[in-house]
DNA sequence: AATATGACTGTCT
DNA sequence: AAGACAGCCATAT
C-alpha cells in the first residue's frame, strides 16, 4: 500500500475530529493507528502536524495527548470547552483519559 | 543529502 | 510520580 498525497490523509484526520461526539476526546496516536492501517502512512507526529495547520477548522480541543494533556497555550483555551462539554477531567486539569476517550471508527467506515 | 524541529509515545530510571 | 531517552514521521532549512 503505496503514499497516499498529503492533503488526503490530512482531510481523513479532520473527517476522524469531527466523530468525535461532544464530551469525549481522543488521542494523536489512536488517530495514527487507524490512519496508518488505512493508508500505510503516518505516525502521532503527522497528526499532530495536520493539527497544527489545521487544527483550527475542527474542534481541536477533541484531540489530546495520551495523558489526557495539552500544550500549555492550548490547555488554558480547551479547559472552557471542557467545563462546557461536561468532559471527565482530572485534578490536573487534563482530560480523564480512561472515561472519555472515544474510540475512531475503522477509516473505511468514514470513507468508504 | 544531512540536520533540526514539532499540538507525540512508550520505556526506563 | 516526574524526568530523561530514544523511537517515530513528515516538513523545512
Amino acid at each position: 500500500m503505496p503514499a497516499p498525497d498529503p492533503e488526503e490523509y490530512a482531510e481523513q484526520v479532520l473527517a476522524i475530529v469531527e466523530q468525535v461526539p461532544r464530551g469525549r476526546v481522543t488521542t494523536y496516536g489512536l488517530i495514527a493507528e487507524v490512519l496508518q492501517e488505512a493508508l500505510g502512512v503516518g505516525g502521532p507526529r503527522t497528526v499532530a502536524g495536520v493539527m497544527a495547520r489545521q487544527g483550527a477548522l475542527v474542534t481541536w480541543w477533541a484531540v489530546v495527548r495520551a495523558d489526557g494533556s495539552l500544550p500549555e497555550h492550548l490547555a488554558v483555551e480547551a479547559r472552557q470547552e471542557y467545563l462546557g462539554e461536561g468532559t471527565p477531567l482530572r485534578s490536573s486539569g487534563a482530560v480523564d483519559v480512561a472515561k472519555a476517550v472515544w474510540l475512531p471508527p475503522d477509516i473505511h467506515k468514514v470513507v468508504p
